[in-house]
DNA sequence: GTACCTGCAAACTGTTTGCAGCAGG
DNA sequence: CCTGCTGCAAACAGTTTGCAGGTAC
């Protein structure tokens, strides 16, 4: 039986390859990386992170890399306030998140209500969401 | 009796003293500009508005000004996906934005059902909100 | 005078791209 | 081989900053 980690990886590297692109050694470091994080890195995070793995993976070949990935829809691209990119593995169903503006720290979640008041809102302008950025930044009660 | 232009010019003027900073002609230009503006210009087109004003201005000073304003809370920077800041006059009582992916147009709405579950999640996660970013990336239906 | 202001140009950050050489089917 | 890959370094966009000179009390 497979791991979760194994299964996304192979996801991901057939995205490559539905991209048109190659899988290199650089490219699989990347992949690893990004399957077994499960946080919400930034690019250069994951540069390190892939650099741990194979020393030759540059950040130009992270960009790239990132680039068909998302396009591929495989991992979400998120640009939160004054900050470098973020990058998380894109599971089926949307969530939104919260950020602890002392910690750093990302929390998501995902509210039913709040995307159907969504879709009402934007129906009564005559409009069909293509897709939406909700984030909450916040601090401890 | 004075005009709501007239009103916010005053209020955005003493905005800038109390951030302490002088009232000079290139920041008057840009207090005029940014009251008559009822879209929401970038800083490259707060530029060019000011310019036809006063040829003098330049975009350092329109950065410099317009970061003094946002601290002092008359005026608010939205980042929206990949494009360089926008601003707008602040009003009392927040609002977010819809964005019309075809044709650039940016239209305000406020649910006030929304803000309560927002705040009603984040509360649950023993948080409370700072502020939050809701924005609605939409076709016509 | 003496602050603080200005425009300019250079610095800076995050990201993308052109290029010469490397490597895998 | 031949195509596409690579790292590097330069380009790029938006924004900020250091500086030498200008301007308002």
């Amino acid at each position: 039986m497979k791991t979760r980690v194994q299964n996304e990886a192979a996801r991901m590297t057939q995205a490559l390859r539905d991209g048109g692109v190659r899988v290199t050694r650089q490219r699989e470091a990347l992949v690893k990386v990004l399957t077994e994080s499960g946080d919400h890195p930034d690019a250069a995070e994951l540069h390190r992170r892939a650099q741990a793995i194979d020393r030759t993976v540059s950040l130009a070949t992270v960009y790239r890399t990132l680039t068909v990935l998302e396009r591929e829809g495989v991992i979400q691209r998120h640009s939160f306030e004054n900050a470098p990119a973020r990058f998380e593995v894109a599971e089926p169903g949307h969530h939104d998140h919260i950020l602890d503006l002392d910690s750093g720290a990302i929390i998501e979640f995902h509210s039913e209500k709040i995307e159907e008041l969504q879709r009402q809102i934007a129906a009564e302008m005559g409009y069909e969401i293509v897709h939406h950025r909700l984030e909450l930044y916040c601090r401890k009660a």
